[in-house]
DNA sequence: ATAATTCTTAATAATTTTTCTAAACAATAT
DNA sequence: ATATTGTTTAGAAAAATTATTAAGAATTAT
């Protein structure tokens, strides 16, 4: 029930695009000085986020990386989903990515026990991290500002973003 | 966010192990059999939760292991906390297991936005776990029973223990 | 007592996942 | 053109997870 140090360094990273968002685009170098990421990593992290639609970037002088959506319409559960995966504690509760149990003995008739529990599970963490952007996120919690709908845009996942 | 496979071996088993309570006890041999666990890898789990004084044993013919606490005084929670360690996604929000964090920039005067993000997700997920029982779990979650008190009993974590 | 049965323990091997690095390449601005 | 910065792929290194092995100790039946 680990978040990766992969998500940490993407929801820190965000953390910076976020207090940048609308001014300056930040090199990749930047980042990692400010928030202890190795720089290499940091890379494909914030390469999955641009290919997932959250952030844009240009190279060259004056280049770097933004925030293209507007941090009270990004959540945090969405982070983590491009960059972990599922939330769900197990594949047959997940709703983003739902897989059957290869070996289930419950499948068909009787109603498997893990999965009634995972089941719960999975809602209590999603009901937290899809409510909670990345606007209330950088704000540290002190006035939370929720998403105002639960419907989701369409990231452009195209290349040249910005 | 993934449960391992560990704690999923350790409540397929304690399903078995609450269905023969107080009446058999059961071969590890058995238990690997019906739930299709690895019986090597299904000997560690049970000896942990042996430690932890939720299951007691006994060699020799009519031998193995049994769930020595009533089931609904055992949760899903403690169980994968004794198996997997502790349930919060970062040690620095862990009730069970706190940790500070080794290089967090927020430390002493500001707050950490991950720390507070995450200090709602383990809330969220003790909420369901320390509270769904061993006997809900078994009931396959028809008709749910939840633990009396949060109060804890003491485990009797010493060698011989029936 | 002896043998059969079953748990006990520790070490470690195998596998998978996570974390991180490197290097050649492409785009941008001046 | 050149310096700067992102892009991409492959894969190495490290860590965690999953599983096995084998020698040992306790219990029961005879």
């Amino acid at each position: 029930m680990r978040l990766s140090r992969k998500s940490e360094y993407g929801l820190r990273a965000l953390l910076e695009l976020t207090k940048a968002y609308d001014q300056v685009a930040l090199r990749r170098s930047d980042i990692a000085e400010v928030q202890h990421i190795p720089v290499g990593f940091l890379e494909t992290i914030l390469l999955e986020l641009k290919r997932a639609g959250i952030l844009g970037s240009r190279p060259g002088v004056q280049g770097g990386y933004r925030l293209i959506k507007p941090p009270e319409d990004v959540s945090v559960g969405q982070v983590i989903r491009i960059l972990d995966g599922p939330l769900a504690p197990i594949p047959c509760v997940s709703q983003t990515a739902y897989q059957t149990c290869q070996d289930c003995p419950y499948s068909e008739d009787r109603e498997c026990p893990i999965q009634n529990v995972m089941f719960e599970v999975r809602n209590a963490i999603a009901n937290v991290l899809d409510r909670y952007t990345l606007r209330a996120f950088y704000d540290r919690g002190r006035n939370r500002h929720f998403r105002k709908s639960s419907k989701r845009r369409k990231g452009n996942a195209s290349g040249r973003t910005q």
